[in-house]
DNA sequence: TGTATACATGTGCATGTTTGCATATATATT
DNA sequence: AATATATATGCAAACATGCACATGTATACA
C-alpha cells in the first residue's frame, strides 16, 4: 500500500472504524480474544461470509489486523499498537461499552469454547453450532 | 438527531473524523485554539466557504463541535468529552505528530493573531490576510 | 487424484458521500 | 431601508462504498 499523504493512515483507521460489522470485529478481538477465523465470525455476527471477508481486508488494509494461515482457517489477529495513535484508538473502542455487545459476546464465548487446542475445528453452518444456538436463544446458559 | 442504534454515535464520530478537512479541524480545535470561526478555517486550510461549511455541520451532528454565534461570525468550538469513549478519541486526534500540521499550525497562529478581544474581525479574502501569507511564503516570519 | 471445506474476489447494482455552483438567510453597517 | 459581509443549504454531477451473486483459489482429507 502506497501512501503518499501521511493522513491516509490516520482517515483509513478512522474510516474502518466507520463500520458497524467492523466495529464490532474489533471490539470482540480488543476484549474477548485476540484472534479470530473468518468463520466464527459469520456465526457471532450472523453476517454473510463475503461481507466478513471484505470488511476484514478493510480492516487489514487499515493496518488493524493480520491474518495468519492456520490448516483451512485463516485466523485475523487484533495488531498491537504502534504508536500513541494507535493505543489511544484502540482504547477508545475497547471503551465501547460491553453491554452494547452482550448478545455478540455471549455467541463469541460459545463459538470459542468450542475450539481444541486454540483452534477452530467447526466449520460453517455446522449442526454443532446450530445445536448451541439453540441453546442461547432458550437461555439455557448462564449469562 | 434520532439515533436507534446505540452504535451510531461511535459510528458517526469515526466517520467524521475520516476526512482529511474534518480532522485537520479538530486537531486544530484541539492543538491550538477551542473556537474557530469558518473564515477562519477557509484561510488557514484553503478550503472554500462551502465545504468548511458543510464539513463543520459533519462534525457538529457527530457531536465533536459546537457552534456559538457571536455577531456576524459563527465560532466552533471543541466539545469537551462526555465520556472514556470521546476522550480517547480526543487524545488519538492530539497525538497526530504536529510536523503534519506544521503549515497549517503556522497560518492558523497567524490568523488568530489578528482577532481583537478574542473576536474574529478579518473578513474573507481580506487584504490583511494576504500580506500575512505572503510574509509566511516568504519565510519572513520565525518558524 | 478427486472432493469437500474455508476463504477470497470480480462484476453489477443500489446507496451514500463529497464537491461545485447558485442561492438563501442572518447580522452589521450606513 | 439598503447594502455588504458571514454563513448555511438545495441541487446535481462525480465519486466512493456496501451488498448480493457467482466464481476462483487454497488447504485438508479420503
Amino acid at each position: 500500500m502506497y501512501e503518499p499523504n501521511p493522513f491516509e493512515r490516520y482517515m483509513s483507521i478512522f474510516k474502518a472504524l466507520s463500520d458497524e460489522t467492523r466495529l464490532k470485529i474489533i471490539w470482540l478481538l480488543c476484549t474477548i480474544d485476540s484472534k479470530i477465523c473468518v468463520s466464527e465470525i459469520m456465526d457471532v455476527l450472523g453476517e454473510t461470509q463475503y461481507n466478513v471477508s471484505r470488511h476484514l481486508k478493510v480492516l487489514k488494509n487499515a493496518g488493524l489486523v493480520y491474518e495468519k494461515r492456520e490448516g483451512k482457517w485463516t485466523f485475523y489477529y487484533h495488531r498491537p499498537p504502534e504508536d500513541e495513535f494507535d493505543t489511544y484508538v484502540k482504547s477508545a473502542v475497547a471503551s465501547i461499552p460491553a453491554i452494547l455487545m452482550a448478545q455478540e459476546t455471549l455467541r463469541c464465548n460459545h463459538r470459542l469454547d468450542m475450539r481444541v487446542d486454540g483452534k477452530c475445528v467447526v466449520g460453517l453452518d455446522s449442526e454443532e453450532w446450530d445445536s448451541e444456538l439453540k441453546k442461547i436463544k432458550n437461555n439455557e446458559v448462564n449469562l
